[in-house]
DNA sequence: GTAATGCTTGACCTTAACGTAAGTTTAATC
DNA sequence: GATTAAACTTACGTTAAGGTCAAGCATTAC
């Protein structure tokens, strides 16, 4: 009841490119960024939930831009109840300033859907004036 | 009747450097990509009124994240009237898919704004658990 | 035993978008 | 005519986010 067996907890490196659709290399160098923290059996990498949970919100995060150094700091949002109070309050501020930019982007980009939206209307009308199916 | 005083159509690297607050490196660079195209007196850039109008897109593309050669390819939208028929229909095209992805990211932005909101309420509760003035 | 995988570490390479520094021209002012 | 300020060119430097070898273990496959 309190166990998915068809959810895999831990696996290597093969596996999460894959499932993630990175490279090696990439893992690598956001273990060395410390974004990730795989664990070692011997010298091979094995990758945990967590890890996999951390993954996904990177990639979701890049796509909107953030650096990998904003990331990580944002990470730790993740882990907040093993943060220590002080670090903690920081945190939080340091979301809450993110919230703030994330919605004046999201705001501007809807302008900006806006804009682009007019002019299509624009070069469509020239399409059609033109006599050239669109 | 037809004139607006007040406004110059021309002006010289230093003004615009203030008025949209970039460097002239910057300038120079937009230059040399095709993404500007300053007059020359003597060896002296005059940016017309044409240039500023593109310099503000370009600026206002890069806060979402478009590479200056995305840009580039967008701007030529702007001088439909003196495209070629064919590459007109190409550009409208390109415009178009960026208008796609512009409205996917906005979806995902807007998601991952709740979720921030979110996570800003838990850690909120655990600042107050903690005592910690919030 | 040896060959083929899969993983590892290191080291240097790449691209975008400018920064920065050094030396040169040109225009305006004293 | 000399100085100074603003622009100019050329060219090397920088940062982020990986790519791309090279060389070396360790395990399995025969």
């Amino acid at each position: 009841m309190q166990n998915r067996p068809l959810e895999k907890e831990t696996t290597n490196i093969s596996e999460i490119c894959k499932k993630f659709n990175v490279t090696p290399r990439t893992l690598r160098f956001y273990e060395s960024k410390e974004l990730l923290f795989p664990i070692r059996i011997g010298q091979k990498r094995i990758f945990t939930r967590r890890d996999q949970a951390r993954l996904k919100l990177i990639l979701q995060g890049k796509r909107f831009g953030f650096s990998l150094e904003d990331i990580r700091q944002l990470l730790n949002l993740y882990d907040i109840g093993d943060q220590q109070t002080t670090q903690l309050a920081k945190t939080y501020e340091l979301a809450a300033q993110r919230l703030e930019i994330m919605e004046s982007q999201r705001d501007e980009l809807t302008l900006a859907i806006d804009d682009l939206k007019h002019m299509l209307k624009i070069g469509k009308q020239q399409l059609i004036v033109k006599g050239i199916p669109v």
